[in-house]
DNA sequence: ATATAATTAAAACGTGCGTTTGAAAATATG
DNA sequence: CATATTTTCAAACGCACGTTTTAATTATAT
């Protein structure tokens, strides 16, 4: 509850749009919930990003950009290191980025992460442009899963990485929660639930 | 594109609603949509229902409560038969129910198992009712693991399910897409993904 | 057949939606 | 300091929302 009105209404507005859409979703969100909570005008939605849509778009992009970026750049490491790495190394390049780049700068209330468990399941047209974000780095992961598990169909290993992106999510969404697997946004903490959820399902994709 | 007119309204309220949350959500299905659909009166809903809430919950119980009532059948006999069943046992009991109820008796375009997929991530008032309805199963389902695997913390049982149930879900909301786990409605497929699940699955936990 | 209840129907209720407009205020540029 | 550009603002646009009301219709039972 800040007295001092924002010095960047854009920014403030993905800020707000990014918490309103996590609690209430894409739908139940309206652009008078987010401007009021903003401080911000009704026409200040639409003079810096056009629509309700594209306003979602930036909000999740600003989200997703980096993720990839770094999934892409430790999967290239990785490849550099090694022709065909570990289930292990793999799931680790493929976690470590949403989960660190989510949870850490942020609040305790875990709003990112609530933010993009939500956006995973929603209808269009969110929908849509989550999976466009990260169809990239999917088929990357996929495909070095594929050289390391030669022995096991394209379609098997296409539904196993299915599956850790659904657990991946549902960390997220969890996150901070009692009894979750992932309790806080201390890096410890961070650390040792990507090692948990790594030790969980390398061994079902191996299988 | 029936030509004749339903002979029941109520129920035909129930299946377009059914349909239509599982494609554009709760909040991004209105009563009109229904109705309009259902080839019923604007009223009809709140003649039959009460709200659009309620119709809602009465949707969502239709398809639940079968589905507890047949998971909970399914592990009193295991506990009959086994003070510690195996942890493929409880698995099985577990996500046959969902798997058969759902995808069973449906048609190709896999409404209902969409529906229940939708659902699990949907903001208030979705969340709270279809939370509610599993609450009873999961916990039970909670102590048997914990019987058979008195070695792990209550904790980490506990979000190791969660994964499963999210597991579960999304095999749910991709059913019948290239692909997935689940290919189609025939029995042999239904019996066929829950065995790989387990398969999937039950190393998982029992590490 | 006739009274009683259950269901359907059309119309309107107030409210809130995403978006647009045109002018005022603030900021930057010469 | 004057001018051009960017940003904010209040007000209104048409439309769709969930719900309610009141009346007509249909089904059921006596």
């Amino acid at each position: 509850m800040d007295t001092v009105a924002s010095p960047n209404t854009k920014e403030q507005i993905l800020n707000v749009a990014e918490q309103l859409i996590a609690e209430r979703g894409y739908a139940g969100t309206t652009v008078r919930n987010i401007i009021s909570q903003a401080e911000a005008n009704l026409a200040a939605v639409h003079y810096h990003f056009g629509s309700k849509e594209e306003l979602f778009r930036a909000v999740f992009s600003r989200i997703a950009h980096p993720i990839v970026e770094s999934q892409l750049a430790l999967l290239a490491d990785l490849k550099a290191q090694d022709h065909s790495p570990s289930v292990e190394a793999i799931l680790t390049a493929f976690l470590t980025p949403p989960l660190e780049f989510i949870i850490q700068h942020e609040q305790p209330k875990m709003v990112r992460a609530q933010f993009m468990g939500r956006c995973w399941t929603e209808p269009e047209p969110v929908q849509s442009i989550a999976y466009k974000e990260f169809e990239v780095s999917k088929n990357t992961f996929l495909d070095v899963l594929q050289r390391t598990l030669p022995e096991q169909s394209r379609q098997e290993l296409f539904w196993k990485l299915d599956l850790v992106v659904a657990a991946l999510i549902r960390v997220l969404t969890e996150a901070g929660k009692p009894n979750a697997l992932l309790k806080s946004t201390r890096t410890e903490d961070i650390q040792k639930a990507i090692k948990q959820l790594v030790e969980f399902l390398a061994p079902s994709i191996r299988t």
